[in-house]
DNA sequence: TGTTATACATAACAGCCGTACTACGATGCG
DNA sequence: CGCATCGTAGTACGGCTGTTATGTATAACA
């Protein structure tokens, strides 16, 4: 048979390249040449791998998600309060990968207008991380379970709304501030 | 001399069906005929008022965030407490004029990456709106002057984080709940 | 009324886009 | 050792992009 290769491995180069050059140089500058050159392969190997573009866009979106999700602290070794607060952290772009994070999902937002298909992956990854925060919510205590939706978009409208000024202002808002700011605001919750 | 026209309304026209086009079918979708053709001309007429594609976008931006600026109540006649209410319901996607304008300032977002005067604009406008707020936080009386500029960060969080939610699951969040949910966030600072 | 500057349409351009196709090199299996 | 087959490079293509150039109707001014 063939070369062996990690398929799933090269994808994730693939999509990594074109989140980089989303966070660098904006959506205009990931095309399928760009994002093959900064993979340090050619648009033969990217489209193997990506039926068109707009599929290498929602898995762009989606990788980066996971890797995102990945960051989470896993099992149970951390209680819930901990683990609350590292999932709010993570939706700030403290560093380079939550920044990029954020660029990617700013450009798959936009991208997403008038496409249902993408919209509906952007919204189902909102409505994922929400219920997460929920879940943790109702663990703590700080709601019951009637109350844990609301308790949840107040929390994740707070940690994103620190993350937009912070786009639009990154020079005002480095990490420190933006995690004072976040802990500032989470302090009344008792957390 | 030639045909009289308000040049600045015809911009205006021009920027406008720029960002309907942004709004209904993304970034993409905004080139320079699609452009003129929604709104009823050229590229020989866009290309007479804006010097290139940039020109068209940065305008398109400052355009929309006047849009939002003009709709601010104006003069002495209301309190400063209204008068940032009214503010930060402004910053909601809740109606579609709203909704347009944040997603030209997302599609902005995603094309300022690595265009310095893009970013500066963005930035500015981001400014100029967090003093605004500052300024009436001072007149209210909710902070001291020390420590207005985090109070209005707080608010401006808040609703942000609110129209992040909206955007990304729209048919969870119409524009009661937002109002609903600004309210209660904004409650406990005695609003 | 002729002149002239403007507002815009139309059309042409080179270049880059996404995509499809072809070819070849590598590799594990028989 | 072939041989089948996958991974990837390379390339060609039609279409669309932003931009530029040209033409023309319009209307204020002389």
């Amino acid at each position: 048979m063939p070369k062996v290769v990690d398929a799933e491995e090269r994808r994730l180069e693939l999509t990594d390249a074109a989140a980089r050059l989303i966070a660098r140089a904006g959506i205009g500058a990931a095309t399928m040449r760009e994002v093959a050159a900064e993979a340090g392969l050619t648009t033969g190997a990217l489209t193997h791998y990506f039926a068109d573009k707009r599929e290498l866009l929602l898995h762009t979106f989606q990788a980066s998600l996971d890797g995102r999700r990945s960051q989470r602290p896993s099992g149970e070794p951390v209680d819930a309060r901990t683990a609350l607060r590292a999932s709010l952290e993570g939706a700030l772009p403290i560093d380079e990968g939550r920044r990029r994070h954020w660029m990617v999902t700013v450009a798959f937002c936009a991208q997403a207008a008038g496409d249902d298909e993408l919209a509906a992956a952007q919204r189902d990854a909102y409505r994922e991380f929400r219920r997460h925060v929920e879940t943790l919510v109702v663990e703590i205590g700080i709601a019951d379970a009637e109350h844990a939706g609301l308790a949840a978009e107040q929390l994740i409208a707070q940690a994103d709304g620190i993350a937009m000024q912070a786009l639009f202002d990154p020079d005002s808002w480095p990490g420190e501030r933006q995690l004072a700011m976040l802990h500032a605001m989470l302090s009344p919750h008792g957390l």
